[in-house]
DNA sequence: AAGTAATCCTGATCGC
DNA sequence: TGCGATCAGGATTACT
């Protein structure tokens, strides 16, 4: 399940491939990898061919690839030698309408953006051009300027992900800063030097619902999914049906604290994998699932206290506690 | 309005 | 060996 430590190994690694390459060619194998994408695939691959990506971002759970803007584009050999900017691009008659109008006029282009999100099983394989992966969804052929001819394969078992052309927009509390259309609802990281631990604090404790749902709504904070919400909630031994408005501020700034502490520490493992379902760009595995405390330990002892850790089914999911540990207190 | 349930989705694995 | 049942849960939609 990429949760936020996951996410930013991939985007990490792509960073290298992809600042300023360009698109060469896409193909869409499945188009329900195309559900967050609004108009038909067709359109995807044919404004997606050609565009030169910046540096690749993150929040939360979900990565974009910004499009380097016609208006900050190097000026290059008009004609292009390596055959994969401007001239190929083709508009579909299905489509002509460009929102904005004057396609003529660079500097009034809003940014676009790459959006991806890798849902359950989602991953972003970085191959040469003669690798092919299984239940490759989207494929995305690149030409990066150093490292040349490259592969990125969107592959995903549960189709649960997906890839999204958005436009970008200026975030409510940094309007300098620029965040994908669809990505706008989603709250800031625990990771995220611009998240506001007062203002979370003050919303946790006017939620009237159990903590673990909290954690998980990403309105409120984003990153956090099942794993690393039962390692936040062992590490700081709270319930995970503990009511949010009965929680001490103390005792909501030490969860907050061991939400940072666990994605920290994952990260610096390289992220959490059980089997393939989850590897970073070059298909290896992270190792934080030597390090789990609480989630899939059921029946093993709680290496605190002993007792043999508790799942139960909460939220359609599993929610993995200690017995012991872990009370509801009023 | 806010909180919660329903829904999507399929390969791997297990039991018989 | 084959086959159906089971399992995993993030984000959005649809309700109450």
């Amino acid at each position: 399940m990429p949760e936020l430590p996951e996410v930013e190994v991939v985007r990490a690694g792509l960073v290298p491939a992809v600042t300023g390459a360009s698109v060469a060619s896409v193909t869409v194998f499945d188009e329900r990898s195309l559900r967050r994408h609004e108009g038909p695939s067709e359109d995807f691959i044919d404004r997606m061919r050609g565009v030169r990506f910046a540096a690749p971002e993150r929040r939360g759970k979900f990565l974009w690839l910004p499009f380097v803007s016609e208006i900050q584009e190097f000026p290059t050999h008009a004609g292009g030698s390596n055959g994969v900017s401007g001239g190929e691009r083709s508009k579909s008659p299905e489509f002509p309408k460009d929102p904005v109008g004057a396609r003529g006029d660079a500097a009034e282009l809003p940014g676009e953006a790459l959006v991806v999100h890798l849902g359950m099983s989602g991953q972003v394989l970085l191959r040469d051009r003669s690798t092919d992966d299984r239940l490759t969804r989207i494929r995305l052929d690149i030409v990066h300027p150093t490292a040349g001819a490259l592969r990125l394969n969107f592959v995903d078992q549960r189709i649960f992900g997906s890839m999204a052309i958005n436009t970008m927009l200026p975030t409510r509390d940094h309007p300098e800063q620029l965040i994908p259309a669809q990505v706008a609802h989603i709250a800031r990281d625990p990771l995220d030097e611009c998240f506001d631990d007062a203002l979370f604090l003050k919303r946790l404790g006017a939620r009237k619902t159990g903590i673990k749902r909290a954690l998980l709504d990403q309105t409120l904070v984003s990153g956090i999914g099942n794993i690393y919400a039962d390692e936040a909630l062992w590490a700081a031994r709270v319930h995970y049906d503990q009511p949010t408005s009965t929680l001490s501020r103390p005792r909501a700034q030490l969860l907050l604290a061991e939400v940072r502490a666990v994605l920290v520490k994952a990260l610096g493992e390289g992220g959490t994998s059980f089997d393939a379902q989850y590897v970073n760009v070059n298909g290896n595995s992270g190792y934080f699932s030597h390090s789990l405390n609480a989630y899939g330990q059921q029946g093993k002892p709680c290496p605190r206290c002993g007792t043999p850790i508790v799942r139960e089914q909460f939220m359609n999911r599993g929610s993995h506690f200690c017995p012991k540990c872990q009370k509801v207190s009023g």
